[in-house]
DNA sequence: GCAATATTTAGAAAATTATCTAAATATCTA
DNA sequence: TAGATATTTAGATAATTTTCTAAATATTGC
């Protein structure tokens, strides 16, 4: 797990977006781009930059690309949080 | 809460590593300073967006600066971490 | 008040990141 | 195969971020 890939993936507002969006299921790009102001090549560079996180998902689907949110990371990314703020978190508290 | 702030705070190694510090408990910004190899204006830059994310609190004391942990904030990070992937985390799953 | 120590602020240079346009690649359909 | 559509790659520019040096501010102890 690249912990700096994450962290870096997710501190542009952009590609939190494109994640937010990807929750109601796998989309292309095309569709992805639709809600952004922003050419297809911008996009595509942030796309390779969720990918190297490993935070998507793509397969080729004729001529499309579909991505979708590869939730496994999701563990990981927590138990990185955790590791941060130890102290509130430690050892299952509320939730 | 700021999202893009925290985010934009977690992103980088040497602030990660700063919090990492603090679990040790409350420190001076110069003993925070020792570990790392650049320069005190540099540390007070990444203090000032550490601070800016709500992420570390401070105090004067005499005439050091101790700097601690916001673990408060931890809540609402894991928070913002669930509410970008629902589907792994959603409700209550496995820890 | 003055010198010493700790930290921050100001301003500039260096490094990284986001975005663009233009061109390339891949797939589909006629 | 040729033309149309979808996406990526290449290369350049603009914006942001990290880091530095030098100077400023705050506090302590003499």
């Amino acid at each position: 797990m690249k912990q700096q890939a994450v962290f870096r993936a997710l501190a542009d507002p952009t590609r939190r977006a494109i994640l937010k969006q990807l929750q109601g299921g796998p989309m292309s790009a095309g569709e992805i781009g639709e809600a952004f102001d922003i050419t297809g090549a911008s996009l595509s560079h942030h796309f390779t930059v969720l990918k190297h996180a490993d935070l998507v998902r793509t397969e080729r689907r004729g001529q499309y690309i579909v991505y979708s949110l590869n939730s496994t990371v999701m563990e990981d990314l927590t138990r990185m949080v955790l590791d941060l703020f130890p102290t509130a978190g430690a050892r299952g508290g509320k939730r």
